[in-house]
DNA sequence: AGACTCATGTAACCAGTTACATGATTGC
DNA sequence: GCAATCATGTAACTGGTTACATGAGTCT
Protein backbone atom coordinates (compact mmCIF):
# COMPACT_ATOMS: atom_id res chain seq x y z
CA UNK A 1 0.00 0.00 0.00
CA UNK A 2 2.51 2.94 1.54
CA UNK A 3 6.18 3.13 0.25
CA UNK A 4 8.58 2.35 2.49
CA UNK A 5 12.23 4.23 3.24
CA UNK A 6 13.62 1.79 1.16
CA UNK A 7 11.57 2.36 -1.53
CA UNK A 8 12.16 6.49 -1.22
CA UNK A 9 15.93 5.81 -1.32
CA UNK A 10 15.53 3.59 -4.61
CA UNK A 11 13.34 6.78 -5.35
CA UNK A 12 15.61 9.34 -4.53
CA UNK A 13 18.37 7.61 -7.02
CA UNK A 14 15.47 7.55 -9.63
CA UNK A 15 14.63 11.05 -9.48
CA UNK A 16 17.89 11.86 -10.70
CA UNK A 17 18.13 9.64 -13.85
CA UNK A 18 16.65 6.01 -15.20
CA UNK A 19 18.88 2.73 -13.64
CA UNK A 20 19.01 -1.03 -13.12
CA UNK A 21 18.94 -2.63 -10.06
CA UNK A 22 22.48 -3.48 -10.26
CA UNK A 23 23.30 0.62 -10.91
CA UNK A 24 21.00 1.02 -7.72
CA UNK A 25 22.86 -1.56 -6.13
CA UNK A 26 26.09 0.58 -6.78
CA UNK A 27 24.98 3.48 -5.92
CA UNK A 28 24.06 2.59 -2.15
CA UNK A 29 27.88 2.13 -1.51
CA UNK A 30 28.62 5.21 -3.33
CA UNK A 31 27.79 7.95 -3.23
CA UNK A 32 24.36 7.32 -0.86
CA UNK A 33 26.02 4.32 1.16
CA UNK A 34 26.91 7.15 4.05
CA UNK A 35 23.68 7.81 5.11
CA UNK A 36 21.49 4.30 3.65
CA UNK A 37 22.52 0.88 2.54
CA UNK A 38 20.67 -1.66 1.12
CA UNK A 39 21.85 -4.68 -0.93
CA UNK A 40 20.67 -6.24 -4.02
CA UNK A 41 18.66 -9.01 -2.47
CA UNK A 42 16.41 -6.41 -0.73
CA UNK A 43 16.64 -3.76 -4.00
CA UNK A 44 15.05 -6.70 -6.55
CA UNK A 45 12.01 -7.12 -4.70
CA UNK A 46 11.70 -3.40 -3.69
CA UNK A 47 11.61 -2.48 -7.72
CA UNK A 48 8.98 -4.85 -8.40
CA UNK A 49 6.46 -3.45 -5.44
CA UNK A 50 7.54 0.16 -6.30
CA UNK A 51 6.49 -1.11 -10.06
CA UNK A 52 3.29 -2.69 -8.42
CA UNK A 53 2.41 0.69 -7.04
CA UNK A 54 2.50 2.76 -9.95
CA UNK A 55 6.07 4.81 -8.66
CA UNK A 56 8.78 3.51 -11.44
CA UNK A 57 8.39 1.63 -15.08
CA UNK A 58 10.34 -0.59 -16.48
CA UNK A 59 12.05 -1.65 -19.67
CA UNK A 60 14.05 -4.77 -20.61
CA UNK A 61 17.24 -3.12 -22.50
CA UNK A 62 18.96 -5.82 -24.58
CA UNK A 63 22.63 -5.74 -24.65
CA UNK A 64 25.92 -7.55 -26.25
CA UNK A 65 28.53 -8.68 -24.61
CA UNK A 66 26.70 -8.05 -21.24
CA UNK A 67 24.17 -9.45 -19.49
CA UNK A 68 20.49 -7.53 -20.99
CA UNK A 69 19.18 -4.95 -18.14
CA UNK A 70 15.97 -3.66 -16.89
CA UNK A 71 16.31 0.34 -16.92
CA UNK A 72 13.75 1.39 -14.19
CA UNK A 73 12.16 5.01 -14.30
CA UNK A 74 10.01 7.33 -12.16
CA UNK A 75 6.82 7.85 -13.17
CA UNK A 76 5.11 11.47 -12.32
CA UNK A 77 3.52 9.42 -9.50
CA UNK A 78 6.37 8.33 -8.05
CA UNK A 79 8.07 11.94 -7.71
CA UNK A 80 5.05 13.29 -6.35
CA UNK A 81 5.23 11.11 -3.58
CA UNK A 82 8.70 11.99 -3.17
CA UNK A 83 8.38 15.16 -3.42
CA UNK A 84 5.99 14.90 -0.30
CA UNK A 85 7.62 12.47 1.80
CA UNK A 86 10.95 14.67 1.62
CA UNK A 87 9.37 17.63 3.96
CA UNK A 88 7.25 15.31 6.11
CA UNK A 89 8.40 15.50 9.80
CA UNK A 90 11.37 12.98 10.55
CA UNK A 91 11.78 11.99 14.48
CA UNK A 92 15.07 11.36 15.97
CA UNK A 93 15.95 7.45 15.03
CA UNK A 94 16.46 4.98 18.18
CA UNK A 95 20.42 4.83 18.11
CA UNK A 96 22.04 1.56 18.17
CA UNK A 97 26.12 1.93 18.29
CA UNK A 98 28.17 -1.00 19.19
CA UNK A 99 31.44 1.15 19.78
CA UNK A 100 29.15 3.16 22.20
CA UNK A 101 27.98 0.09 23.99
CA UNK A 102 31.53 -0.96 24.39
CA UNK A 103 32.47 2.06 25.47
CA UNK A 104 29.97 1.85 28.25
CA UNK A 105 31.83 -1.04 29.72
CA UNK A 106 35.33 0.16 28.93
CA UNK A 107 36.31 0.37 32.61
CA UNK A 108 36.54 -3.84 32.59
CA UNK A 109 38.58 -3.80 30.11
CA UNK A 110 43.18 -3.72 30.25
CA UNK A 111 43.60 -0.41 29.17
CA UNK A 112 46.37 -1.66 26.12
CA UNK A 113 43.21 -3.69 24.53
CA UNK A 114 41.53 -0.58 24.95
CA UNK A 115 44.07 1.48 23.31
CA UNK A 116 44.54 -0.50 20.61
CA UNK A 117 40.45 -0.16 19.45
CA UNK A 118 40.05 3.34 20.11
CA UNK A 119 43.10 4.04 17.83
CA UNK A 120 41.55 1.59 14.84
CA UNK A 121 38.87 2.77 15.02
CA UNK A 122 40.21 6.56 14.89
CA UNK A 123 41.87 5.36 11.97
CA UNK A 124 38.80 4.12 10.41
CA UNK A 125 36.85 7.47 10.94
CA UNK A 126 40.21 9.34 9.66
CA UNK A 127 39.99 7.33 6.36
CA UNK A 128 36.26 8.12 5.93
CA UNK A 129 36.71 11.87 6.66
CA UNK A 130 39.92 11.82 4.14
CA UNK A 131 37.41 10.23 1.46
CA UNK A 132 34.44 12.70 1.99
CA UNK A 133 36.62 16.07 2.05
CA UNK A 134 38.50 14.82 -1.32
CA UNK A 135 34.83 14.76 -2.75
CA UNK A 136 34.09 18.06 -1.47
CA UNK A 137 37.28 19.65 -2.67
CA UNK A 138 36.04 18.71 -6.12
CA UNK A 139 33.36 21.45 -5.67
CA UNK A 140 34.37 24.28 -7.16
CA UNK A 141 31.17 26.79 -5.58
CA UNK A 142 27.91 25.70 -3.98
CA UNK A 143 25.64 24.09 -6.02
CA UNK A 144 22.30 25.57 -6.33
CA UNK A 145 19.24 24.40 -3.99
CA UNK A 146 16.98 23.26 -6.51
CA UNK A 147 20.00 21.25 -8.45
CA UNK A 148 20.25 17.30 -7.33
CA UNK A 149 23.96 18.33 -6.74
CA UNK A 150 22.53 20.17 -3.78
CA UNK A 151 21.76 17.27 -2.37
CA UNK A 152 25.08 15.45 -2.14
CA UNK A 153 26.21 18.81 -1.27
CA UNK A 154 24.21 18.68 2.09
CA UNK A 155 24.40 15.09 3.18
CA UNK A 156 28.39 15.36 2.44
CA UNK A 157 28.87 18.28 4.53
CA UNK A 158 26.66 15.87 7.50
CA UNK A 159 29.13 13.40 6.89
CA UNK A 160 32.05 15.79 7.60
CA UNK A 161 31.03 17.07 10.51
CA UNK A 162 29.96 13.53 11.71
CA UNK A 163 33.17 12.07 10.98
CA UNK A 164 34.94 14.87 12.82
CA UNK A 165 33.37 14.70 15.67
CA UNK A 166 33.98 10.84 15.89
CA UNK A 167 37.88 11.32 15.15
CA UNK A 168 37.55 14.09 17.86
CA UNK A 169 35.84 11.70 20.24
CA UNK A 170 37.93 8.99 19.40
CA UNK A 171 41.65 10.75 19.93
CA UNK A 172 39.49 11.88 23.50
CA UNK A 173 39.21 8.34 24.61
CA UNK A 174 42.93 7.77 23.58
CA UNK A 175 44.20 10.36 25.48
CA UNK A 176 42.24 9.39 28.89
CA UNK A 177 43.85 5.68 28.29
CA UNK A 178 47.32 7.19 28.21
CA UNK A 179 46.76 9.24 31.38
CA UNK A 180 45.52 6.09 33.19
CA UNK A 181 48.33 3.93 31.47
CA UNK A 182 51.12 6.67 32.86
CA UNK A 183 49.87 6.77 36.19
CA UNK A 184 49.75 3.30 36.35
CA UNK A 185 53.18 2.77 35.51
CA UNK A 186 55.08 5.82 37.36
CA UNK A 187 52.44 4.85 40.56
CA UNK A 188 49.67 7.33 41.60
CA UNK A 189 50.79 11.52 40.97
CA UNK B 1 26.05 -20.58 20.74
CA UNK B 2 27.39 -16.99 21.13
CA UNK B 3 26.49 -13.98 22.71
CA UNK B 4 24.41 -11.46 20.36
CA UNK B 5 25.15 -7.55 20.86
CA UNK B 6 21.50 -6.85 22.71
CA UNK B 7 23.02 -9.60 24.82
CA UNK B 8 26.12 -7.64 25.97
CA UNK B 9 23.45 -4.92 26.12
CA UNK B 10 22.20 -6.82 28.79
CA UNK B 11 25.33 -7.75 30.42
CA UNK B 12 26.59 -4.26 30.55
CA UNK B 13 24.02 -2.98 32.75
CA UNK B 14 24.42 -5.95 34.43
CA UNK B 15 27.77 -6.13 35.82
CA UNK B 16 27.18 -2.91 37.63
CA UNK B 17 24.15 -4.47 39.42
CA UNK B 18 21.59 -6.93 39.13
CA UNK B 19 18.36 -6.23 38.20
CA UNK B 20 15.02 -7.55 36.95
CA UNK B 21 13.69 -7.61 33.18
CA UNK B 22 11.61 -4.42 34.21
CA UNK B 23 14.49 -2.56 35.13
CA UNK B 24 16.86 -3.15 31.93
CA UNK B 25 13.80 -2.22 29.80
CA UNK B 26 13.75 1.16 31.67
CA UNK B 27 17.57 1.29 31.39
CA UNK B 28 17.46 1.21 27.79
CA UNK B 29 15.34 4.54 27.78
CA UNK B 30 17.47 6.22 30.67
CA UNK B 31 20.60 5.96 30.47
CA UNK B 32 21.61 3.96 27.54
CA UNK B 33 18.97 5.23 25.34
CA UNK B 34 21.24 7.05 23.34
CA UNK B 35 24.06 4.22 22.00
CA UNK B 36 21.34 1.61 22.77
CA UNK B 37 17.89 0.34 22.74
CA UNK B 38 15.40 -2.71 22.97
CA UNK B 39 11.53 -3.18 24.08
CA UNK B 40 11.41 -5.48 26.65
CA UNK B 41 9.67 -8.13 23.83
CA UNK B 42 13.20 -8.71 22.72
CA UNK B 43 14.75 -8.00 26.29
CA UNK B 44 12.40 -11.20 28.34
CA UNK B 45 13.54 -13.83 25.57
CA UNK B 46 17.06 -12.60 25.46
CA UNK B 47 17.62 -12.96 29.65
CA UNK B 48 16.38 -17.11 28.90
CA UNK B 49 18.89 -17.18 26.02
CA UNK B 50 21.80 -15.64 28.44
CA UNK B 51 20.97 -17.93 31.55
CA UNK B 52 20.65 -20.99 29.21
CA UNK B 53 24.27 -19.75 28.01
CA UNK B 54 25.38 -19.57 31.91
CA UNK B 55 26.18 -15.73 31.54
CA UNK B 56 23.21 -14.84 34.15
CA UNK B 57 21.45 -16.55 37.00
CA UNK B 58 18.29 -15.60 38.27
CA UNK B 59 15.91 -15.39 41.45
CA UNK B 60 12.47 -14.77 42.17
CA UNK B 61 12.12 -11.79 44.66
CA UNK B 62 8.26 -11.97 46.48
CA UNK B 63 7.30 -8.43 46.85
CA UNK B 64 3.75 -7.48 48.40
CA UNK B 65 1.75 -4.43 47.09
CA UNK B 66 3.99 -5.11 43.39
CA UNK B 67 4.03 -8.08 41.45
CA UNK B 68 6.88 -10.79 42.46
CA UNK B 69 10.03 -9.74 39.94
CA UNK B 70 12.63 -11.91 38.66
CA UNK B 71 16.39 -10.54 39.34
CA UNK B 72 19.08 -11.63 37.44
CA UNK B 73 22.51 -11.71 38.35
CA UNK B 74 25.51 -11.48 36.11
CA UNK B 75 27.96 -14.89 36.61
CA UNK B 76 31.75 -15.07 36.51
CA UNK B 77 31.45 -16.38 32.60
CA UNK B 78 29.18 -13.35 31.76
CA UNK B 79 31.94 -10.98 33.11
CA UNK B 80 34.75 -11.99 31.36
CA UNK B 81 32.84 -13.01 28.35
CA UNK B 82 31.86 -8.80 28.41
CA UNK B 83 35.35 -8.15 29.42
CA UNK B 84 36.68 -9.63 26.09
CA UNK B 85 33.86 -8.32 23.56
CA UNK B 86 34.65 -4.75 25.04
CA UNK B 87 38.10 -4.68 23.37
CA UNK B 88 37.10 -7.07 20.45
CA UNK B 89 37.38 -4.49 16.98
CA UNK B 90 34.47 -2.90 15.69
CA UNK B 91 33.97 -2.33 12.49
CA UNK B 92 32.04 1.07 10.92
CA UNK B 93 28.38 0.13 10.91
CA UNK B 94 26.27 0.91 7.85
CA UNK B 95 24.53 4.33 8.45
CA UNK B 96 20.37 4.57 7.92
CA UNK B 97 19.41 7.99 8.60
CA UNK B 98 15.85 9.08 7.30
CA UNK B 99 16.32 12.98 7.67
CA UNK B 100 19.62 12.55 5.21
CA UNK B 101 18.15 10.66 3.00
CA UNK B 102 15.60 13.69 2.89
CA UNK B 103 18.05 16.07 3.11
CA UNK B 104 19.53 14.04 -0.92
CA UNK B 105 16.08 15.38 -2.03
CA UNK B 106 15.28 18.56 -0.52
CA UNK B 107 16.09 20.18 -3.89
CA UNK B 108 12.54 18.57 -5.42
CA UNK B 109 10.59 20.41 -2.49
CA UNK B 110 9.33 23.71 -1.75
CA UNK B 111 11.85 25.62 -0.01
CA UNK B 112 9.16 26.83 3.08
CA UNK B 113 8.11 23.63 3.45
CA UNK B 114 11.91 22.40 3.83
CA UNK B 115 12.21 25.11 6.41
CA UNK B 116 9.65 24.06 8.79
CA UNK B 117 11.21 20.78 8.32
CA UNK B 118 14.87 21.50 9.51
CA UNK B 119 13.70 24.11 12.06
CA UNK B 120 11.47 21.64 13.87
CA UNK B 121 14.47 19.27 13.50
CA UNK B 122 17.25 21.48 15.12
CA UNK B 123 14.79 21.88 18.09
CA UNK B 124 14.24 18.23 19.36
CA UNK B 125 18.12 17.66 18.71
CA UNK B 126 19.13 21.23 21.24
CA UNK B 127 16.79 19.70 23.45
CA UNK B 128 18.70 16.41 23.19
CA UNK B 129 21.83 18.23 23.64
CA UNK B 130 19.82 20.35 26.47
CA UNK B 131 19.57 17.11 28.57
CA UNK B 132 23.16 15.49 27.85
CA UNK B 133 24.72 18.60 29.35
CA UNK B 134 22.67 19.09 32.19
CA UNK B 135 23.58 15.41 33.02
CA UNK B 136 27.56 16.41 32.40
CA UNK B 137 27.04 19.43 34.77
CA UNK B 138 26.50 17.16 37.34
CA UNK B 139 29.95 15.78 36.69
CA UNK B 140 32.12 17.57 39.78
CA UNK B 141 35.59 15.82 38.39
CA UNK B 142 36.46 13.67 35.56
CA UNK B 143 35.25 9.56 37.23
CA UNK B 144 38.21 7.49 37.23
CA UNK B 145 38.54 5.40 34.34
CA UNK B 146 38.12 2.00 36.06
CA UNK B 147 34.81 2.73 37.94
CA UNK B 148 32.13 2.30 36.10
CA UNK B 149 31.28 5.52 36.14
CA UNK B 150 33.55 6.33 33.30
CA UNK B 151 31.28 4.23 30.48
CA UNK B 152 28.71 6.72 31.49
CA UNK B 153 30.95 9.54 31.25
CA UNK B 154 32.78 8.80 28.34
CA UNK B 155 29.60 8.09 26.21
CA UNK B 156 28.12 11.33 27.32
CA UNK B 157 30.60 12.96 25.98
CA UNK B 158 30.01 11.53 22.54
CA UNK B 159 26.57 12.30 22.89
CA UNK B 160 27.09 15.95 23.49
CA UNK B 161 29.25 16.02 20.57
CA UNK B 162 27.13 14.45 18.34
CA UNK B 163 23.94 16.40 19.40
CA UNK B 164 26.54 19.50 18.85
CA UNK B 165 27.23 18.76 15.12
CA UNK B 166 23.73 17.87 14.26
CA UNK B 167 22.57 21.38 15.70
CA UNK B 168 24.81 22.91 13.57
CA UNK B 169 24.25 20.63 10.66
CA UNK B 170 20.50 21.86 10.64
CA UNK B 171 21.21 25.42 11.24
CA UNK B 172 23.82 25.17 7.86
CA UNK B 173 20.39 23.54 6.23
CA UNK B 174 18.28 26.62 7.14
CA UNK B 175 20.66 29.43 6.57
CA UNK B 176 20.77 27.69 2.94
CA UNK B 177 16.98 27.65 2.81
CA UNK B 178 16.55 30.79 3.97
CA UNK B 179 19.38 32.39 1.13
CA UNK B 180 17.33 30.51 -1.54
CA UNK B 181 13.84 32.13 -0.12
CA UNK B 182 15.10 35.70 0.10
CA UNK B 183 16.98 35.58 -3.89
CA UNK B 184 13.27 33.94 -4.66
CA UNK B 185 11.69 36.95 -3.19
CA UNK B 186 14.24 39.78 -4.39
CA UNK B 187 14.63 38.44 -7.65
CA UNK B 188 18.45 37.27 -8.60
CA UNK B 189 21.08 39.86 -7.45
C1' DA C 1 -13.40 6.87 36.22
C1' DG C 2 -8.97 7.01 33.81
C1' DA C 3 -4.12 7.06 33.42
C1' DC C 4 0.39 5.53 35.19
C1' DT C 5 3.76 2.35 37.27
C1' DC C 6 5.24 -2.25 38.27
C1' DA C 7 5.79 -6.79 36.31
C1' DT C 8 6.38 -10.71 32.64
C1' DG C 9 5.53 -12.90 28.95
C1' DT C 10 3.98 -14.50 23.60
C1' DA C 11 2.74 -13.95 18.57
C1' DA C 12 2.60 -11.87 14.16
C1' DC C 13 4.88 -9.16 11.30
C1' DC C 14 8.52 -6.28 8.85
C1' DA C 15 13.28 -5.08 7.63
C1' DG C 16 17.67 -6.56 6.59
C1' DT C 17 21.61 -10.09 6.09
C1' DT C 18 23.67 -14.19 4.36
C1' DA C 19 23.67 -17.71 1.38
C1' DC C 20 22.07 -20.10 -2.79
C1' DA C 21 21.68 -19.96 -7.88
C1' DT C 22 23.23 -18.93 -12.73
C1' DG C 23 26.14 -17.33 -16.48
C1' DA C 24 28.95 -14.44 -19.97
C1' DT C 25 33.04 -11.31 -20.54
C1' DT C 26 37.32 -9.03 -19.31
C1' DG C 27 41.80 -8.50 -17.25
C1' DC C 28 45.93 -10.44 -14.72
C1' DG D 1 43.35 -20.74 -14.27
C1' DC D 2 41.34 -17.08 -11.07
C1' DA D 3 39.18 -13.06 -9.74
C1' DA D 4 36.31 -9.18 -10.92
C1' DT D 5 32.47 -6.92 -13.25
C1' DC D 6 27.90 -7.09 -15.16
C1' DA D 7 23.31 -8.79 -14.36
C1' DT D 8 18.97 -10.65 -11.77
C1' DG D 9 16.73 -13.13 -8.91
C1' DT D 10 15.07 -16.47 -4.48
C1' DA D 11 15.28 -18.68 0.25
C1' DA D 12 16.43 -19.11 4.96
C1' DC D 13 17.38 -16.78 8.82
C1' DT D 14 18.12 -12.97 12.39
C1' DG D 15 17.00 -8.78 14.64
C1' DG D 16 13.57 -5.67 15.91
C1' DT D 17 8.66 -3.59 16.19
C1' DT D 18 3.87 -3.73 17.15
C1' DA D 19 0.26 -5.77 19.12
C1' DC D 20 -1.91 -9.15 22.23
C1' DA D 21 -2.45 -10.74 27.05
C1' DT D 22 -2.99 -10.23 32.17
C1' DG D 23 -3.35 -8.01 36.65
C1' DA D 24 -2.62 -5.35 41.20
C1' DG D 25 -1.74 -0.73 43.27
C1' DT D 26 -1.34 4.37 43.22
C1' DC D 27 -2.33 8.92 41.88
C1' DT D 28 -5.43 12.69 39.98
Amino acid sequence: LSVSVLGYALLSLLVRRPRSGYDLARAMRRPIGFFWHARHSQIYPELARLEAQGMVTSQVIEQVDRPDKKLYTITEAGRTALRQWVTEPAELPPERSEILLKAYSVWLAEPEKALTLYRTHEQLHQAQLARYEQIMAEYEQEPDISSPFFGDYATLQRGIGYERGYVAWCRWMVEQLEKRLKRGQDGEP
